[in-house]
DNA sequence: GGGCATACTTACATCTTTGTTAGTTACTTA
DNA sequence: TAAGTAACTAACAAAGATGTAAGTATGCCC
């Protein structure tokens, strides 16, 4: 596996290019909640525990940006927006599921007992 | 999803506690290598290009402690230190795969063309 | 004796990611 | 008139990850 770079960052592999799409501290937990249905900045912010406007914004920026969701807004005050999830955002979902399900056992092996 | 406290750290999802044992630059690529065979450190170090030794030792310490990857040292000069996979770190690999083949799938997305 | 080789460690610098605080807009309700 | 609300942004601080340079041990070869 060359390296390559895109957008003026380098890679060695492509691992690192997926989680530069969609890694992060935010990204997952984001596109996990969009997966069915559309959601609020607010809402969002709500169930994200822990997580401040601006690092939402910037991740929510970011994924748009990439095309892995989409945000409609509304012309009311106080504004009104909402995000939904695109075609490639379902497939990153997928991998997410997987990550999910390896988290969950990896807890299960170290006697980590939640949900 | 509550909120969990392993080894001093917050976790807030079980992707985080996964990527928490098997991310950042180095560990996927290191499991990547051993899933088939042994490796020496020097030789590791040659094949993931642009890894300083420091790195590259903090890494396998790591995976060693977590219990992803087993060591076994010769009494020779100069020193050879060969590194296995273990049954935990052979089940990493597979998401490794489904994240790897995922990145292929994005990258091509991308026009990214590389092997 | 000096240099080479391997597998490290230590100290420190830098870069990237995350967090915190405060401000903005514009209308609505008390 | 003042406060409240939603969805932001900007400036800055702190934390975490990564990089760089140098040093260590031991024996072999010239």
């Amino acid at each position: 596996m060359p390296d390559f770079i895109k957008d003026n960052h380098l890679f060695h592999n492509p691992v690192e290019f997926a989680l530069s799409k969609i890694g992060g501290t935010y990204k997952m937990p984001i596109l996990w909640r969009l997966k069915d249905k559309k959601w609020r900045f607010s809402e969002l912010q709500r169930s994200l525990a822990h997580t401040s406007d601006r690092m939402l914004s910037k991740a929510l920026k970011e994924l748009l940006a990439d095309g892995f969701i989409t945000k409609e807004v509304f012309a009311e005050v106080p504004p009104r927006v909402e995000y939904s999830i695109t075609e490639r955002g379902l497939k990153s979902v997928a991998i997410i599921d997987s990550l999910r399900q390896y988290g969950f056992e990896l807890m299960r092996e170290y006697d980590i007992n939640q949900q």
